[in-house]
DNA sequence: ATAGCTGCAAATGCTTTGCAAGGCC
DNA sequence: GGCCTTGCAAAGCATTTGCAGCTAT
């Protein structure tokens, strides 16, 4: 294989343009998520997952890189349960279902939901993103 | 005035139609909070505004009861901030403004955000509820 | 060489819990 | 009286920080 093009979307690649050092643990942490299509993680889950494959990163490390993806747009923060914070992979227009009772997170589309009006920022101050979360819970009828 | 009436929009009507218990802390809170129209409080700001009128009231207290609170449909949870809990004394249809850089909530009355299209719920699972929260960032302009 | 990273351990901030004493019906 | 509440202090969790040592460029 060619080993002289770095492609933008691999790991090293994607550190490169982000202006990251790539490092073993940042690399590691890359891997995990951008290897395997749109992703919802917290820095638990990933360690788990880092730990599993025999790689050695610190929490504190995970955090630090998960705050750095998210500061270079690589990652998105999603905000949908107190005391528990999400990192998503997909940085495009998009919205959330979150499925409380598994604290599981779905994408919606970003064309799915329509917002048909949108307020005017109060004076003074810039919308600055807007979120939709439908919150899921077990169909009864099921 | 007419002390043998018990409005069930005053404190203690409130707590009885609730089927809670009317203690002093209950009744404290429920005073703070629901005497001043719409709000967004926090615990700890529940815990100061009580402290500065002479009541004393515990940390435990004051989560227990802002849960039971929302249990009893009193109160409204709000999630927009990872490790800060909002509890919304507006329990209608409405949606919410969230200023990052104050911490500050700000109502959006139900109809001036309108969904053109609501996704379905993926299947075994339905919509328990729908959050629409505008972010906002001081105005550069301003 | 040096600015940037990592990892440990301690600290933080918010919330919950265990449990004995007190209060409402 | 009996069950619900309160409050303290301790515990819990997720996340952040300080800082000495390591590493990519």
């Amino acid at each position: 294989m060619d080993v002289t093009h770095v492609s933008e979307t691999e790991p090293l690649g994607r550190l490169r343009k982000a202006g990251l050092r790539p490092t073993r643990q940042r690399l590691a942490l890359a891997r995990m998520l951008f290897s395997q299509g749109d992703r919802h993680v917290t820095a638990e889950q990933l360690r788990d997952e880092v730990a599993a494959e025999g790689a050695r990163v610190s929490m504190a490390t995970i955090y630090n890189t998960l705050h750095h993806f998210t500061s270079a747009g690589l990652l998105r923060h999603v905000v949908v349960d107190a005391g528990r914070t999400y990192f998503d992979t997909n940085t495009g227009h998009h919205h959330h279902f979150y499925v409380e009772s598994e604290h599981r997170l779905i994408d919606i589309d970003g064309d799915t939901v329509r917002l048909a009006s949108v307020p005017d920022a109060p004076p003074g101050r810039a919308i600055d993103s807007i979120d939709v979360i439908v919150r899921l819970k077990p169909d009864i009828r099921a």
